[in-house]
DNA sequence: CAACGGGATTAGAACGATTCTAAACTATGA
DNA sequence: TCATAGTTTAGAATCGTTCTAATCCCGTTG
């Protein structure tokens, strides 16, 4: 039972198909390719530029415009979470689950650190008509 | 023993002035002011936009750019640091000392949570040929 | 106190990331 | 196959921020 490449592929456009579909987004070429991509592997982060730079090194055509669209679709749909590190760039997160990350800003990499290896303790509670949404850490790293 | 309007802004001046010197910064009209404004008041949260539009409600004219540069100096200073909670804007707290934040997003809202609150265990070592830099929490909430 | 020299300020242009517009395209269901 | 609403896209626009290069001014010197 061994996969040829083409085979492989359609199982994972098949698969991204099914989770677009799943989400309540239409299968567009562009959607599958990207949904393809950024689910082959797991825990990824990407911007919608390096998004974009792969998309397009794979050969495929895709709008940058699209891969904005697509990156904010697929978030609204839970499929990625936003992640805000960098006051001038966006970042999305192929890991929804709770966890935190080591951010290196010289390079604008993000690494994961497991949801439970860290522990927030005493967050106060937040003034009169607030509620928490999240708490999120960064750990921010440079090279040694 | 009361002091005059006039009195005090002078004074303010003399302080401000100070610290510029001491900080290794000429104490030109617009730092001066700048500075004045920052620190008149403790635990301020800035972008260079709403410090641009309060020096200027003030009658006092300072350029834009000026603003940016100055916030800029202060930081590297060490009179400032700079929180990251926006992906498309950047703040800049004159608390310098180690405590973390309530962000509310949809007003572009910082408030302080003193540093010994917040206590953060189980940070991982970093990958090898990275160390630490800071550790930050933000605790993003919303109106409720 | 006038001149000087280098840092500081500024208007306006440039920039990079992101969003918008409106026209062309396409997935889907009838 | 057709109609329709959703999608894609090029290019323009926007927004926060930085850059450029001309002008200005703080602090020192003579
Ligand atoms: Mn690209
Ligand atoms: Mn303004
Ligand atoms: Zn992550
Ligand atoms: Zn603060």
């Amino acid at each position: 039972m061994v996969k040829t490449l083409r085979e492989s592929a359609k199982e994972m456009t098949a698969a991204a198909t099914a989770r677009l579909r799943h989400a309540g987004l239409r299968p567009t070429r562009q959607r599958v390719e990207l949904a393809s991509l950024l689910f082959k592997t797991c825990d990824r982060h990407v911007t919608a530029e390096s998004l974009h730079d792969e998309v397009s090194d794979a050969g495929v055509k895709v709008s940058l415009a699209t891969v904005y669209n697509t990156l904010h679709q697929f978030t609204q749909a839970g499929l990625l979470r936003q992640v805000i590190v960098d006051s001038s760039r966006s970042y999305f997160d192929t890991n929804t689950g709770d966890h935190q990350h080591f951010f290196l800003e010289s390079e604008g990499m993000l690494i994961d650190i497991p949801g439970e290896t860290i522990a927030v303790a005493g967050v106060p509670a937040p003034p009169p008509g607030l509620a928490v949404d999240r708490v999120d850490v960064v750990v921010r790293v440079r090279r040694s």
